[in-house]
RNA sequence: GGCGCCGUGGCGGAGCGGCUACGCAGCGGAUUGCAAAUCCGUGUACUCCGGUUCGAAUCCGGACGGCGCCUCCA
Protein backbone atom coordinates (compact mmCIF):
# COMPACT_ATOMS: atom_id res chain seq x y z
CA UNK A 1 0.00 0.00 0.00
CA UNK A 2 0.89 3.36 -0.66
CA UNK A 3 2.34 5.54 1.76
CA UNK A 4 -0.77 8.41 2.42
CA UNK A 5 -1.33 11.17 5.06
CA UNK A 6 -3.95 13.36 6.44
CA UNK A 7 -3.36 17.29 5.50
CA UNK A 8 -5.28 19.83 7.23
CA UNK A 9 -5.44 21.78 3.87
CA UNK A 10 -7.74 18.57 2.33
CA UNK A 11 -8.66 17.74 5.62
CA UNK A 12 -8.78 13.76 4.20
CA UNK A 13 -6.15 11.54 3.87
CA UNK A 14 -4.45 11.14 0.26
CA UNK A 15 -1.20 9.56 -1.34
CA UNK A 16 1.85 11.36 -0.20
CA UNK A 17 3.48 12.51 -3.58
CA UNK A 18 6.52 14.77 -2.56
CA UNK A 19 8.00 17.65 -4.44
CA UNK A 20 10.92 16.32 -5.84
CA UNK A 21 11.36 11.96 -5.86
CA UNK A 22 12.81 10.50 -3.57
CA UNK A 23 12.89 13.61 -0.97
CA UNK A 24 10.63 14.78 1.05
CA UNK A 25 11.04 18.30 3.18
CA UNK A 26 9.46 19.09 6.53
CA UNK A 27 9.45 22.14 8.79
CA UNK A 28 7.98 21.67 12.25
CA UNK A 29 7.57 25.23 14.33
CA UNK A 30 9.88 24.77 17.31
CA UNK A 31 9.34 26.61 20.58
CA UNK A 32 9.88 29.96 21.98
CA UNK A 33 12.41 30.00 24.25
CA UNK A 34 12.16 32.25 27.24
CA UNK A 35 10.70 29.37 29.91
CA UNK A 36 11.12 26.06 30.94
CA UNK A 37 9.93 23.72 28.10
CA UNK A 38 6.34 22.36 28.97
CA UNK A 39 5.41 18.50 27.70
CA UNK A 40 3.23 20.28 24.78
CA UNK A 41 6.61 21.10 23.11
CA UNK A 42 7.59 17.51 23.23
CA UNK A 43 5.03 16.76 21.52
CA UNK A 44 5.60 17.89 17.96
CA UNK A 45 9.19 16.55 17.46
CA UNK A 46 8.70 13.07 19.15
CA UNK A 47 5.60 12.67 17.01
CA UNK A 48 7.04 13.89 13.70
CA UNK A 49 10.44 12.39 14.47
CA UNK A 50 8.74 8.87 14.10
CA UNK A 51 7.09 10.63 10.79
CA UNK A 52 10.46 11.48 9.67
CA UNK A 53 12.19 8.36 10.93
CA UNK A 54 8.98 6.61 8.47
CA UNK A 55 9.51 8.34 5.84
CA UNK A 56 13.25 7.64 5.32
CA UNK A 57 12.20 3.76 5.84
CA UNK A 58 10.16 4.22 2.76
CA UNK A 59 13.37 6.08 0.83
CA UNK A 60 12.96 9.31 0.89
CA UNK A 61 15.89 11.12 2.20
CA UNK A 62 14.37 13.69 4.57
CA UNK A 63 15.42 17.32 5.40
CA UNK A 64 13.55 17.90 8.56
CA UNK A 65 13.90 21.93 9.74
CA UNK A 66 12.65 22.69 13.41
CA UNK A 67 13.41 26.17 14.20
CA UNK A 68 13.84 28.33 17.32
CA UNK A 69 12.24 31.72 18.34
CA UNK A 70 14.43 33.29 19.98
CA UNK A 71 13.60 36.30 19.44
CA UNK A 72 9.67 37.82 20.61
CA UNK A 73 7.96 40.08 23.07
CA UNK A 74 7.51 36.91 25.98
CA UNK A 75 11.79 36.91 26.13
CA UNK A 76 11.96 40.47 26.16
CA UNK A 77 9.12 40.88 29.06
CA UNK A 78 11.33 38.33 31.04
CA UNK A 79 14.58 39.90 30.53
CA UNK A 80 12.58 43.50 31.48
CA UNK A 81 11.61 41.26 35.11
CA UNK A 82 14.76 39.80 35.54
CA UNK A 83 17.02 42.09 34.33
CA UNK A 84 18.99 39.27 32.37
CA UNK A 85 19.94 39.57 29.52
CA UNK A 86 17.40 38.50 26.81
CA UNK A 87 20.59 36.48 24.65
CA UNK A 88 21.22 34.62 28.06
CA UNK A 89 17.52 33.71 28.74
CA UNK A 90 17.21 32.31 24.98
CA UNK A 91 20.32 29.96 25.53
CA UNK A 92 19.58 29.10 28.25
CA UNK A 93 15.99 27.13 27.12
CA UNK A 94 17.45 26.77 23.89
CA UNK A 95 19.96 24.49 25.41
CA UNK A 96 17.21 23.10 27.66
CA UNK A 97 15.14 22.33 24.78
CA UNK A 98 17.99 20.18 22.94
CA UNK A 99 18.54 18.30 25.58
CA UNK A 100 15.27 17.24 25.77
CA UNK A 101 15.38 16.16 22.58
CA UNK A 102 18.61 14.49 22.70
CA UNK A 103 17.31 12.80 25.77
CA UNK A 104 14.34 11.29 23.88
CA UNK A 105 16.19 9.84 20.44
CA UNK A 106 14.81 12.28 18.50
CA UNK A 107 17.66 12.44 16.06
CA UNK A 108 15.79 13.44 12.31
CA UNK A 109 16.06 16.88 12.59
CA UNK A 110 18.32 18.05 10.43
CA UNK A 111 17.92 22.00 11.04
CA UNK A 112 17.46 24.18 13.79
CA UNK A 113 17.56 27.52 12.58
CA UNK A 114 17.23 30.47 15.27
CA UNK A 115 15.07 33.30 14.24
CA UNK A 116 18.13 35.54 15.31
CA UNK A 117 20.28 34.24 12.29
CA UNK A 118 17.91 34.89 9.90
CA UNK A 119 17.15 38.63 10.26
CA UNK A 120 18.24 40.59 7.27
CA UNK A 121 16.57 38.02 5.44
CA UNK A 122 13.13 38.23 6.98
CA UNK A 123 13.79 42.52 6.07
CA UNK A 124 14.34 41.81 2.33
CA UNK A 125 11.35 39.18 2.53
CA UNK A 126 9.39 41.48 3.73
CA UNK A 127 10.84 44.43 1.64
CA UNK A 128 9.46 42.24 -1.14
CA UNK A 129 5.87 41.98 0.55
CA UNK A 130 5.77 45.86 0.50
CA UNK A 131 7.31 46.07 -2.81
CA UNK A 132 4.20 43.82 -4.23
CA UNK A 133 1.50 45.86 -2.36
CA UNK A 134 0.87 43.26 0.32
CA UNK A 135 2.13 44.83 3.32
CA UNK A 136 2.21 48.28 4.09
CA UNK A 137 3.73 50.62 6.90
CA UNK A 138 2.04 51.52 10.08
CA UNK A 139 2.47 53.59 12.65
CA UNK A 140 4.04 51.00 15.12
CA UNK A 141 5.95 48.54 12.60
CA UNK A 142 5.07 46.84 8.94
CA UNK A 143 1.92 44.55 8.58
CA UNK A 144 0.69 42.71 6.34
CA UNK A 145 -2.71 43.27 4.04
CA UNK A 146 -4.90 40.34 4.19
CA UNK A 147 -7.71 42.16 2.17
CA UNK A 148 -5.35 41.55 -0.52
CA UNK A 149 -5.06 37.92 -0.13
CA UNK A 150 -7.03 35.49 -1.87
CA UNK A 151 -8.35 32.64 -0.06
CA UNK A 152 -6.84 33.48 3.27
CA UNK A 153 -8.56 31.43 5.65
CA UNK A 154 -8.50 27.84 3.76
CA UNK A 155 -6.16 26.22 6.48
CA UNK A 156 -8.81 26.60 9.80
CA UNK A 157 -11.54 27.33 7.37
CA UNK A 158 -12.62 31.30 9.16
CA UNK A 159 -13.69 34.09 6.97
CA UNK A 160 -12.40 37.33 6.91
CA UNK A 161 -15.57 39.28 7.30
CA UNK A 162 -16.19 37.00 10.32
CA UNK A 163 -13.08 38.42 12.42
CA UNK A 164 -14.06 42.23 12.85
CA UNK A 165 -15.62 42.32 15.90
CA UNK A 166 -12.19 41.44 18.29
CA UNK A 167 -12.19 43.64 20.83
CA UNK A 168 -8.22 42.68 21.26
CA UNK A 169 -7.46 43.28 17.99
CA UNK A 170 -9.76 46.75 17.43
CA UNK A 171 -7.29 48.15 20.60
CA UNK A 172 -4.56 47.64 18.49
CA UNK A 173 -5.32 49.33 15.30
CA UNK A 174 -6.62 52.19 17.32
CA UNK A 175 -3.26 52.71 18.83
CA UNK A 176 -1.34 52.03 16.22
CA UNK A 177 -0.62 55.79 14.47
CA UNK A 178 -1.00 55.51 10.93
CA UNK A 179 -3.53 52.82 11.53
CA UNK A 180 -3.82 49.38 10.66
CA UNK A 181 -6.23 48.92 8.32
CA UNK A 182 -8.00 45.76 9.49
CA UNK A 183 -8.33 43.50 12.01
CA UNK A 184 -6.70 40.53 11.00
CA UNK A 185 -3.72 42.19 9.29
CA UNK A 186 -0.95 41.05 11.37
CA UNK A 187 2.69 42.67 12.14
CA UNK A 188 5.77 41.68 9.92
CA UNK A 189 8.22 44.35 11.76
CA UNK A 190 7.71 45.82 14.79
CA UNK A 191 9.65 48.89 15.67
CA UNK A 192 11.36 49.17 18.90
CA UNK A 193 10.88 50.72 21.78
CA UNK A 194 13.53 52.34 23.71
CA UNK A 195 15.75 49.50 25.08
CA UNK A 196 14.27 46.84 23.04
CA UNK A 197 16.70 44.42 21.31
CA UNK A 198 16.52 45.33 17.77
CA UNK A 199 17.76 44.67 14.11
CA UNK A 200 17.92 47.60 11.43
CA UNK A 201 15.65 47.92 8.59
CA UNK A 202 14.07 50.58 5.97
CA UNK A 203 11.41 51.29 8.34
CA UNK A 204 13.52 52.05 11.41
CA UNK A 205 15.57 49.88 14.14
CA UNK A 206 13.02 46.78 15.14
CA UNK A 207 12.32 43.36 15.04
CA UNK A 208 10.41 40.44 13.28
CA UNK A 209 6.90 39.95 14.21
CA UNK A 210 6.41 36.29 14.96
CA UNK A 211 4.97 34.68 11.38
CA UNK A 212 7.73 36.27 9.17
CA UNK A 213 10.09 33.97 10.65
CA UNK A 214 8.73 30.53 9.80
CA UNK A 215 8.53 31.58 5.86
CA UNK A 216 11.59 33.13 5.58
CA UNK A 217 13.45 30.37 7.44
CA UNK A 218 11.55 27.69 5.41
CA UNK A 219 12.12 29.36 2.48
CA UNK A 220 15.85 29.77 3.41
CA UNK A 221 16.42 25.75 4.40
CA UNK A 222 13.21 24.31 2.15
CA UNK A 223 12.39 26.47 -0.58
CA UNK A 224 9.34 28.56 -1.85
CA UNK A 225 7.15 25.60 -2.27
CA UNK A 226 8.01 22.14 0.39
CA UNK A 227 6.52 18.97 1.15
CA UNK A 228 5.11 19.23 4.55
CA UNK A 229 4.46 21.52 7.26
CA UNK A 230 3.53 20.33 10.73
CA UNK A 231 2.79 22.06 14.36
CA UNK A 232 0.02 21.72 16.99
CA UNK A 233 -2.73 22.48 16.55
CA UNK A 234 -3.39 25.98 18.08
CA UNK A 235 -0.78 27.37 16.10
CA UNK A 236 -3.42 26.59 12.63
CA UNK A 237 -5.05 30.00 13.53
CA UNK A 238 -3.62 32.62 12.99
CA UNK A 239 0.46 31.13 12.50
CA UNK A 240 0.05 29.15 10.20
CA UNK A 241 -3.00 30.75 8.13
CA UNK A 242 -0.67 33.44 8.19
CA UNK A 243 2.32 32.05 7.09
CA UNK A 244 0.60 30.74 3.84
CA UNK A 245 -0.72 34.50 3.14
CA UNK A 246 3.00 35.75 3.20
CA UNK A 247 4.43 32.42 1.40
CA UNK A 248 2.29 32.69 -1.13
CA UNK A 249 2.37 36.24 -1.52
CA UNK A 250 6.07 36.07 -1.66
CA UNK A 251 5.80 33.64 -4.64
CA UNK A 252 5.73 29.96 -4.32
CA UNK A 253 2.97 27.35 -3.04
CA UNK A 254 4.54 27.40 0.38
CA UNK A 255 3.48 23.81 2.16
CA UNK A 256 1.79 21.13 0.09
CA UNK A 257 0.41 19.46 3.12
CA UNK A 258 -0.42 20.31 6.51
CA UNK A 259 0.01 17.95 9.26
CA UNK A 260 -1.01 19.20 12.96
CA UNK A 261 -0.77 17.31 15.92
CA UNK A 262 -3.57 16.78 19.05
CA UNK A 263 -2.38 18.59 22.19
CA UNK A 264 -1.57 17.64 25.63
CA UNK A 265 -4.38 16.76 28.27
CA UNK A 266 -4.92 15.94 31.92
CA UNK A 267 -7.61 13.85 32.59
CA UNK A 268 -9.42 14.79 29.57
CA UNK A 269 -9.28 18.18 29.40
CA UNK A 270 -6.60 21.28 28.76
CA UNK A 271 -4.79 22.34 31.97
CA UNK A 272 -4.42 26.43 31.16
CA UNK A 273 -1.47 28.72 32.69
CA UNK A 274 -4.51 30.30 35.03
CA UNK A 275 -6.03 26.49 36.13
CA UNK A 276 -6.65 27.43 40.19
CA UNK A 277 -4.41 23.58 40.29
CA UNK A 278 -1.62 25.47 38.82
CA UNK A 279 -0.86 27.30 41.84
CA UNK A 280 0.28 24.01 43.43
CA UNK A 281 4.34 23.50 42.71
CA UNK A 282 3.36 19.71 42.78
CA UNK A 283 0.63 19.99 40.50
CA UNK A 284 2.27 21.97 38.14
CA UNK A 285 5.64 20.10 37.88
CA UNK A 286 3.50 17.38 35.82
CA UNK A 287 3.45 19.90 32.81
CA UNK A 288 6.99 20.77 32.89
CA UNK A 289 9.47 18.74 30.25
CA UNK A 290 12.51 17.92 32.22
CA UNK A 291 10.60 17.17 35.46
CA UNK A 292 8.18 14.39 33.47
CA UNK A 293 11.39 13.55 31.66
CA UNK A 294 13.45 12.68 34.75
CA UNK A 295 10.11 11.24 36.68
CA UNK A 296 9.20 8.53 34.06
CA UNK A 297 12.11 8.26 31.96
CA UNK A 298 12.16 9.64 28.33
CA UNK A 299 11.44 6.20 27.07
CA UNK A 300 7.72 6.30 28.28
CA UNK A 301 7.21 9.69 27.60
CA UNK A 302 8.06 8.92 23.86
CA UNK A 303 6.19 5.48 24.31
CA UNK A 304 2.89 7.57 25.43
CA UNK A 305 3.27 10.12 22.37
CA UNK A 306 3.11 7.17 20.42
CA UNK A 307 1.07 5.07 21.76
CA UNK A 308 -1.61 7.18 20.07
CA UNK A 309 -2.82 8.56 16.94
CA UNK A 310 -0.44 11.93 16.02
CA UNK A 311 -4.10 13.66 15.71
CA UNK A 312 -5.38 12.86 18.91
CA UNK A 313 -5.19 14.12 22.35
CA UNK A 314 -2.49 12.67 24.82
CA UNK A 315 -3.67 12.11 28.15
CA UNK A 316 -0.88 13.28 30.64
CA UNK A 317 -2.83 12.25 34.28
CA UNK A 318 -0.24 9.79 36.58
CA UNK A 319 -2.79 7.38 36.13
CA UNK A 320 -2.51 7.23 32.44
CA UNK A 321 1.24 7.37 32.91
CA UNK A 322 1.55 4.40 35.05
CA UNK A 323 0.17 2.04 32.83
CA UNK A 324 1.83 3.45 29.69
CA UNK A 325 4.82 2.63 31.87
CA UNK A 326 3.83 -0.85 32.96
CA UNK A 327 2.89 -1.79 29.05
CA UNK A 328 6.39 -0.71 27.75
CA UNK A 329 7.90 -2.66 30.62
CA UNK A 330 6.68 -6.03 28.77
CA UNK A 331 7.55 -5.16 25.76
CA UNK A 332 11.27 -3.83 27.00
CA UNK A 333 11.70 -7.62 28.78
CA UNK A 334 10.77 -9.31 25.29
CA UNK A 335 13.87 -6.48 23.52
CA UNK A 336 16.41 -6.65 26.31
CA UNK A 337 18.87 -8.11 23.88
CA UNK A 338 18.97 -5.96 21.94
CA UNK A 339 18.27 -2.51 23.70
CA UNK A 340 21.31 -1.56 23.70
CA UNK A 341 22.48 -1.81 20.28
CA UNK A 342 23.75 1.32 18.54
CA UNK A 343 22.61 0.72 14.85
CA UNK A 344 19.17 -0.18 13.79
CA UNK A 345 17.77 -2.87 11.57
CA UNK A 346 16.63 -1.86 7.96
CA UNK A 347 12.99 -2.43 7.20
CA UNK A 348 13.97 -4.44 4.24
CA UNK A 349 16.38 -6.60 7.02
CA UNK A 350 13.23 -7.03 9.30
CA UNK A 351 11.08 -8.20 6.43
CA UNK A 352 14.02 -10.79 5.63
CA UNK A 353 13.88 -11.99 9.12
CA UNK A 354 11.64 -15.63 8.91
CA UNK A 355 8.85 -16.07 10.83
CA UNK A 356 5.90 -18.16 11.55
CA UNK A 357 2.58 -16.87 9.86
CA UNK A 358 1.22 -15.15 12.37
CA UNK A 359 4.12 -13.47 13.64
CA UNK A 360 4.52 -12.15 9.86
CA UNK A 361 0.75 -11.27 10.10
CA UNK A 362 1.77 -9.11 12.83
CA UNK A 363 5.12 -7.52 10.94
CA UNK A 364 2.78 -6.90 7.97
CA UNK A 365 0.10 -5.26 9.92
CA UNK A 366 2.19 -2.76 11.60
CA UNK A 367 4.06 -1.59 8.32
CA UNK A 368 0.19 -1.14 6.67
CA UNK A 369 -0.64 0.73 10.50
CA UNK A 370 2.70 3.20 9.64
CA UNK A 371 1.71 3.52 5.81
CA UNK A 372 -1.77 4.64 6.70
CA UNK A 373 -1.07 8.39 7.81
CA UNK A 374 1.77 7.11 10.49
CA UNK A 375 -0.69 5.34 12.83
CA UNK A 376 1.79 5.02 15.54
CA UNK A 377 -0.66 3.36 17.95
CA UNK A 378 -2.19 0.58 16.00
CA UNK A 379 1.55 -0.48 14.59
CA UNK A 380 2.90 -0.31 18.86
CA UNK A 381 -0.45 -3.21 18.97
CA UNK A 382 0.86 -5.45 16.80
CA UNK A 383 3.82 -4.80 18.31
CA UNK A 384 2.11 -6.46 21.58
CA UNK A 385 0.86 -8.89 19.45
CA UNK A 386 4.23 -10.34 18.59
CA UNK A 387 5.17 -10.17 22.10
CA UNK A 388 2.35 -12.62 22.94
CA UNK A 389 2.93 -14.77 20.54
CA UNK A 390 6.55 -15.31 22.14
CA UNK A 391 4.99 -17.16 24.86
CA UNK A 392 3.73 -19.78 22.46
CA UNK A 393 6.62 -20.31 20.58
CA UNK A 394 9.28 -23.01 20.48
CA UNK A 395 12.67 -21.95 21.84
CA UNK A 396 14.56 -21.85 19.04
CA UNK A 397 11.36 -19.10 16.87
CA UNK A 398 11.40 -16.68 19.72
CA UNK A 399 15.11 -15.04 19.09
CA UNK A 400 13.80 -14.30 15.07
CA UNK A 401 10.27 -12.61 17.11
CA UNK A 402 12.01 -10.63 19.00
CA UNK A 403 14.38 -8.85 16.94
CA UNK A 404 11.38 -8.46 14.92
CA UNK A 405 9.63 -6.69 17.35
CA UNK A 406 13.01 -4.30 18.28
CA UNK A 407 13.64 -3.60 14.73
CA UNK A 408 10.45 -2.64 14.15
CA UNK A 409 10.36 -0.38 17.46
CA UNK A 410 13.27 1.61 16.57
CA UNK A 411 12.24 2.34 13.05
CA UNK A 412 9.33 4.61 14.87
CA UNK A 413 11.69 5.47 17.75
CA UNK A 414 11.21 3.15 20.11
CA UNK A 415 13.76 1.16 22.21
CA UNK A 416 16.97 3.22 22.69
CA UNK A 417 20.01 2.48 24.16
CA UNK A 418 19.87 3.23 27.87
CA UNK A 419 15.76 3.10 27.61
CA UNK A 420 15.64 -0.16 30.13
CA UNK A 421 17.82 1.65 32.92
CA UNK A 422 15.91 5.18 31.92
CA UNK A 423 14.07 5.36 35.46
CA UNK A 424 16.19 5.12 38.75
CA UNK A 425 15.42 2.31 40.64
CA UNK A 426 17.30 0.93 43.11
CA UNK A 427 20.75 1.32 44.29
CA UNK A 428 22.03 4.62 43.87
CA UNK A 429 23.67 5.03 47.63
CA UNK A 430 26.57 2.50 47.64
CA UNK A 431 25.96 2.29 51.64
CA UNK A 432 22.37 0.73 50.99
CA UNK A 433 23.46 -1.77 48.10
CA UNK A 434 25.97 -2.86 50.75
CA UNK A 435 23.33 -3.38 53.43
CA UNK A 436 20.93 -4.62 51.43
CA UNK A 437 23.71 -7.42 49.95
CA UNK A 438 24.48 -8.28 53.97
CA UNK A 439 20.06 -9.02 54.47
CA UNK A 440 19.53 -10.63 51.67
CA UNK A 441 22.82 -13.17 52.32
CA UNK A 442 20.98 -13.54 55.59
CA UNK A 443 17.31 -14.45 54.58
CA UNK A 444 19.48 -16.34 52.03
CA UNK A 445 20.11 -18.56 54.83
CA UNK A 446 17.30 -18.74 56.41
CA UNK A 447 15.28 -19.93 53.43
CA UNK A 448 18.36 -22.84 53.43
CA UNK A 449 17.20 -23.76 56.33
CA UNK A 450 13.81 -23.66 55.60
CA UNK A 451 13.32 -20.84 58.29
CA UNK A 452 10.60 -19.23 56.44
CA UNK A 453 8.99 -17.36 59.45
CA UNK A 454 12.66 -15.35 59.96
CA UNK A 455 12.87 -15.08 55.98
CA UNK A 456 9.24 -13.54 55.69
CA UNK A 457 9.76 -11.17 58.70
CA UNK A 458 12.66 -10.00 57.15
CA UNK A 459 10.76 -9.45 53.66
CA UNK A 460 7.88 -7.95 55.53
CA UNK A 461 9.73 -5.52 57.68
CA UNK A 462 11.53 -4.15 54.33
CA UNK A 463 8.56 -3.67 52.13
CA UNK A 464 7.26 -2.00 55.32
CA UNK A 465 10.47 0.23 54.51
CA UNK A 466 9.82 0.65 51.06
CA UNK A 467 12.05 -1.71 49.52
CA UNK A 468 10.46 -4.95 47.54
CA UNK A 469 11.95 -8.18 47.83
CA UNK A 470 11.56 -10.24 44.80
CA UNK A 471 12.92 -13.83 45.13
CA UNK A 472 13.86 -14.99 41.24
CA UNK A 473 15.55 -18.37 40.37
CA UNK A 474 19.58 -16.75 40.95
CA UNK A 475 18.60 -15.50 44.12
CA UNK A 476 16.98 -12.44 45.86
CA UNK A 477 16.48 -8.94 43.94
CA UNK A 478 15.35 -5.94 45.59
CA UNK A 479 14.09 -2.34 44.52
CA UNK A 480 12.11 0.50 46.04
CA UNK A 481 8.61 0.00 46.13
CA UNK A 482 7.16 1.90 43.20
C1' G B 1 -21.53 33.50 18.71
C1' G B 2 -17.89 31.69 14.50
C1' C B 3 -14.46 27.70 12.95
C1' G B 4 -12.56 22.82 13.81
C1' C B 5 -11.97 17.99 16.29
C1' C B 6 -14.40 14.17 18.93
C1' G B 7 -18.07 10.92 21.61
C1' U B 8 -15.87 2.91 21.68
C1' G B 9 -16.07 -1.98 27.48
C1' G B 10 -13.89 0.14 34.82
C1' C B 11 -9.86 3.38 32.59
C1' G B 12 -6.62 4.62 28.26
C1' G B 13 -6.94 3.90 23.14
C1' A B 14 -7.16 1.66 17.50
C1' G B 15 -11.02 1.18 14.05
C1' C B 16 -12.38 4.56 7.41
C1' G B 17 -19.27 -1.03 5.70
C1' G B 18 -19.13 -7.55 7.03
C1' C B 19 -13.48 -10.44 10.18
C1' U B 20 -10.24 -11.01 18.28
C1' A B 21 -7.45 -4.21 17.96
C1' C B 22 -4.19 -3.39 21.74
C1' G B 23 -2.71 -1.75 26.70
C1' C B 24 -3.80 -0.91 32.07
C1' A B 25 -6.85 -2.57 35.94
C1' G B 26 -10.10 -6.96 37.40
C1' C B 27 -10.87 -12.22 37.49
C1' G B 28 -8.98 -17.53 36.77
C1' G B 29 -4.57 -20.60 36.09
C1' A B 30 0.87 -21.84 35.90
C1' U B 31 5.09 -20.78 38.87
C1' U B 32 6.55 -19.92 44.26
C1' G B 33 7.66 -22.68 51.03
C1' C B 34 4.14 -18.27 50.95
C1' A B 35 4.55 -13.82 48.25
C1' A B 36 6.26 -10.35 44.60
C1' A B 37 7.62 -10.41 39.64
C1' U B 38 6.78 -13.15 35.20
C1' C B 39 3.94 -16.13 31.73
C1' C B 40 -0.92 -18.21 30.02
C1' G B 41 -6.35 -17.73 29.80
C1' U B 42 -10.71 -14.42 30.24
C1' G B 43 -15.56 -10.85 30.43
C1' U B 44 -18.36 -6.34 29.81
C1' A B 45 -18.43 -1.74 24.13
C1' C B 46 -19.49 1.26 20.37
C1' U B 47 -24.07 8.68 23.57
C1' C B 48 -29.23 8.93 21.68
C1' C B 49 -32.92 9.27 17.50
C1' G B 50 -33.87 8.76 12.43
C1' G B 51 -31.99 7.35 7.42
C1' U B 52 -28.94 4.65 3.44
C1' U B 53 -27.57 -0.70 2.94
C1' C B 54 -28.46 -7.65 2.43
C1' G B 55 -25.39 -5.83 6.48
C1' A B 56 -23.06 0.25 10.26
C1' A B 57 -19.03 1.49 15.87
C1' U B 58 -17.76 2.51 10.74
C1' C B 59 -21.73 6.37 5.60
C1' C B 60 -25.84 10.57 5.81
C1' G B 61 -29.19 13.89 8.84
C1' G B 62 -30.60 15.53 13.67
C1' A B 63 -30.28 15.83 19.13
C1' C B 64 -27.32 15.78 23.44
C1' G B 65 -22.38 15.89 25.54
C1' G B 66 -16.92 16.79 25.64
C1' C B 67 -12.44 19.28 23.80
C1' G B 68 -9.63 22.94 21.11
C1' C B 69 -8.98 27.60 18.49
C1' C B 70 -10.98 32.57 17.64
C1' U B 71 -5.97 36.67 23.20
C1' C B 72 2.02 36.29 19.48
C1' C B 73 -0.21 29.19 24.30
C1' A B 74 3.29 23.65 21.61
Amino acid sequence: MALQLHSTLTRRKLPFAPLADGKVGMYLCGPTVYSDCHIGHLMGPVLFDAVARWFAVRGFQVRFVNNITDIDDKIIDKANATGEPWQAITERYTNQYLELLKKLHVTTITDHPRCTEYVPQMVSYIEDLVARGRAYVAGDGVYYDVSRQVGYGKLSGRRLDEMTADAGKLDRMAGAAGGVRHPADFALWKLAKPGEPSWPSPWGDGRPGWHIECSVMSLHTLGATFDIHAGGEELKFPHHENEIAQGEAHGGDYARHWMHNNLVQYQGAKVSKSDPRMSDPAFALQFQAKAVVAAHGPAVVRFLLLNGHYRRPVDFSPENIGAVATALGRLHRVVAADLEKTSDLSLEAILAILLPDEASRHRADFVAAMDDDFNTGAAIAELFGLAHLLGKLPADQQPAVRTVVWGLGRLIGLFQPGDAAAVPAAADDDRLAKVMSLVLELRASARANRDFAASDRIRDRLKAAGIVVKDGKDGATWEFAP
